[in-house]
DNA sequence: ATAATCACCTGCTCGC
DNA sequence: TGCGAGCAGGTGATTA
């Protein structure tokens, strides 16, 4: 489900339900993620006040004083407040009870997903370190992308989705992106013009701020727990829409894999 | 360093 | 209706 605007989605519907209050106990039924949930989590979170829920790439991130809770939602995860008192379903796997009443609840059924702890003081967290800038800063700009392709000989699409090029341009948005900058995901990063590069640059911010704005692909309402839809979905130009017809020209999208990932596009739009 | 592949897990859809 | 195959929005680890 999280590509980042789902992510982004999360931390903007969350916060206002986490900020000003305390943690009052944390339970793991599932300590196995990605990585195993550290034993000493409930005491380093019991009896903190949380301020903030920031985002770093696909991270969700919340400070504290004396450390750093960071959670990742991998492939299905999804974050929800629900009344303390509810009982847990199967890929329940954390709460993170709260002094409203209210618990943060992780439902992960893949377990690809992480929650892990950075104590203050220590040397920055290896996720974090070494990340791309973030799509919708300036610091992400079309000759930042030209100067770092540059004898690169993967496919644009793989080139755009490596996390230390740039972060959270995921699968969805990069078939997107590459469609909309009429760019055919298959061409090596290294022998793509400034140009293009500006144009598809223009292109990643444009569809993920307008997925942000209309709240995600699929993601699935947190702060109830009846799943509202994401809305973006129906306007995907051709993620998931392969050997249908192009919306621009009418010719049969093709799909293909590129590094494992299925890969959809127009062979007239995309040059 | 770069590129390609593997791995982690469960659930769902498809074809037989 | 059952069953195996293949696939899914991510990304670090491992291999040449």
């Amino acid at each position: 489900m999280p590509e980042l605007p789902e992510v982004e989605t999360t931390r903007r519907g969350i916060e206002p339900h986490l900020r000003g209050n305390t943690i009052t106990r944390l339970v793991v039924r599932q300590p196995r993620l990605r990585w195993p949930i550290p034993a000493d989590l409930g005491a380093a979170l019991t009896g903190s006040a949380i301020e903030r829920v920031e985002r770093r790439a696909k991270y969700l991130l919340v400070p504290f004083a004396h450390g750093t809770l960071i959670m990742h939602l991998g492939m299905s995860g999804s974050l929800r407040l629900v009344p303390i008192g509810q009982p847990a379903e199967k890929h329940d796997h954390v709460d993170i009870e709260l002094s409203s009443g209210q618990l943060l609840r992780y439902t992960d059924p893949r377990r690809f997903g992480a929650i892990l702890w950075q104590a203050s003081g220590e040397p920055g967290h290896p996720l974090l370190e070494n990340l791309g800038p973030e799509p919708l800063t300036d610091a992400f700009d079309g000759d930042y992308l030209f100067q770092r392709s540059r004898r690169r000989n993967v496919p644009v699409k793989s080139f755009l989705m490596d996390g230390h090029v740039v972060v959270g341009v995921g699968n969805i948005y990069a078939n997107e992106a590459l469609f909309s900058a009429g760019i055919r995901p298959d061409r090596s990063a290294g022998k793509i013009s400034r140009e293009r590069y500006v144009r598809l640059v223009d292109e990643v911010k444009r569809v993920l701020a307008r997925s942000i704005k209309q709240g995600g692909t699929t993601l699935r309402n947190f702060v109830g727990g009846d799943g509202k839809p994401g809305y973006f979905r129906q306007q995907l130009l051709v993620y998931g829409r392969g050997g249908e017809a192009c919306r621009q020209c009418e010719a049969i999208l093709v799909e293909v894999r590129l590094g494992q990932r299925s890969t959809v596009y127009c062979r007239r739009c995309q040059r």
